[in-house]
DNA sequence: AAATTATACAACCGCACGTTC
DNA sequence: CGAACGTGCGGTTGTATAATT
């Protein structure tokens, strides 16, 4: 599969390969001062030997430099990437290993899209390795409809949060937050995730999300809402505002006089920023004690309040997210009402996302796309009960116990389907978040059954 | 066997940040 | 203090190959 890089290839270097002078990138693709043209484009294997040759007689780092003294045309971003990637040593090719795919699995849980850091954690592997390997997962398993997140990982999400959670009220000022969200913010301590390890064997599935409240689960879900449903555990403020604004330009007026000081995120917790909308976090005693507001599970799934109208005739045949294995953990999925009604789901895309949504975005001291997702699914779930509940009897609201009605099922995917970031990990599986939690019995695309249904002591499935 | 689709991978691009001048 | 530069990171694109129709 990986192309061949040989001399031949200095053949491959068309046209467009080799930069314009018309395109000048401010630091790479472009012409040299004395009019060299930088050659783009897969490498040579020429290209390769001389790159070496000039790390080992220079050392890594001022790749600009590379171009001038090694006679090499190519831009020291791409030199840099290449060594990185391809050609430094100790570099581990071939297929992940199961270890690592557990690992890599683990990781984008903790820190969410942090490649680099990700690849830190696996010796010999590059970010770029990951991600690409991330990414074809994701569009595999979202296409499967099947989640990302095997019921352990979730779990720990969800410990951890409580974790935090705990801390945070404990110590509602803690400096150390602060430093870490400065210094490192998507370091999570090691300590806290392998608290869970430890412990999740010992959990049980019903006790985790239900638990969580749904005015809770909707403040955090909106911050991923804005995250593109999974945006790294904590993004740099200012990026994560400017964002905010470029997905709310109606509501940056709100959004940014009503946002707390960034001293407040990073200061601790969350709960500064969710108290003034009458929200509590973590855990509601009674969710239903506090109606949520009525915005769409699916306008907000999108990572953003679109109101685009299903494509009609888009169902999905496979509902991964919405089926109850008789496994184990059948009680998880069954102690949560899954079914969404199609009317609620309206519902919710007729009402306007309330202004205080935007504001919640607050981040999560040690935040984790997984619990973005996890939270953001609860939520979708809790309000779509709570939505059909107020319609009572119109409305299919499903009890635990009851069998899902598979029309209602079909015609929820779709809307999943519709409004579901293809690209974000949760937002195709915003609908199998839960299901991420949820065991899927073996009927997935891409997974042989066999894999499908593990003991919980099978943390990580190969996916 | 040809056409189409899916997958995996390499490379590029834009942006952000830190350092230097 | 601010511009220029170097570097790193994450997202995206392009394409060869495999799989499927």
């Amino acid at each position: 599969m990986s192309r061949s890089t040989n001399d031949s290839e200095e053949s491959m270097l068309s046209k467009d390969q080799i930069d314009s002078p018309s395109i000048d990138d401010s630091s790479c693709g472009r012409t040299m001062g004395g009019g060299v043209v930088l050659k783009k484009g897969p490498w040579t294997s020429a290209e390769d030997a001389i790159l070496v040759d000039y790390v080992k007689k220079h050392g890594e780092g001022n790749w600009n430099a590379v171009q001038k003294h090694s006679g090499l045309f190519r831009c020291g971003k791409s030199c840099r990437l290449r060594w990185a990637n391809h050609l430094r040593p100790n570099l581990k090719k071939g297929a992940f290993s199961q270890e690592e795919e557990r690992m890599i699995i683990e990781l984008h849980a903790k820190m969410g899209n942090k490649w680099a850091r990700m690849a830190a954690h696996l010796p010999g592997r590059t970010d770029n390795e990951i991600k690409n390997y991330w990414n074809t997962r994701i569009k595999r398993r979202q296409r499967a409809g099947l989640p990302l997140y095997p019921p352990e990982v979730c779990l720990q999400a969800l410990n951890e949060s409580r974790q935090t959670q705990n801390s945070v009220e404990i110590n509602s000022v803690d400096k150390r937050h602060h430093d870490l969200l400065q210094g490192n913010s998507y370091e999570i301590p090691d300590v806290i995730f392998d608290n869970f390890k430890a412990t999740q064997g010992a959990l049980s599935y019903p006790s985790a999300l239900p638990n969580i409240s749904t005015s809770n689960i909707l403040t955090q879900n909106l911050v991923s809402s804005q995250n593109y449903s999974f945006m790294p555990p904590i993004m740099h403020h200012t990026k994560q505002l400017r964002e905010s604004e470029g997905l709310f330009p109606g509501l940056n007026g709100n959004v940014t006089s009503a946002l707390p000081p960034f001293d407040q995120f990073q200061g601790d917790n969350c709960e500064k920023i969710h108290r003034p909308f009458g929200l509590s976090f973590p855990y509601d005693p009674d969710p239903n004690a506090k109606d949520p507001p009525h915005f769409g599970s699916h306008a907000l799934i999108n990572g953003n309040f679109s109101a685009s109208k299903p494509i009609p005739g888009a169902v999905k045949l496979e509902l991964p997210s919405l089926q109850y294995p008789e496994t184990d953990l059948g009680s998880w999925g069954t102690s949560l009402p899954m079914p969404v009604s199609l009317e609620s789901v309206d519902t919710f895309i007729q009402s306007p996302p309330p202004t205080g949504s935007v504001q919640s975005d607050c981040l999560l001291p040690r935040n984790s796309g997984l619990l973005e997702a996890l939270l953001h699914e609860a939520q979708n779930i809790s309000s779509a009960k709570n939505q059909s509940a107020d319609k009572s009897s119109s409305s299919s609201v499903v009890t635990p116990n009851e069998v899902v009605d598979s029309s209602n099922l079909n015609l929820c995917e779709t809307e999943w389907d519709e409004y579901s970031d293809p690209i974000s990990p949760l937002g195709r599986s915003a609908a199998s978040v839960f299901s991420e939690c949820t065991p899927i019995s073996g009927s997935s695309f891409d997974e042989p059954p066999s894999n499908d249904i593990l003991p919980v002591s099978s943390v990580f499935c190969r996916i």
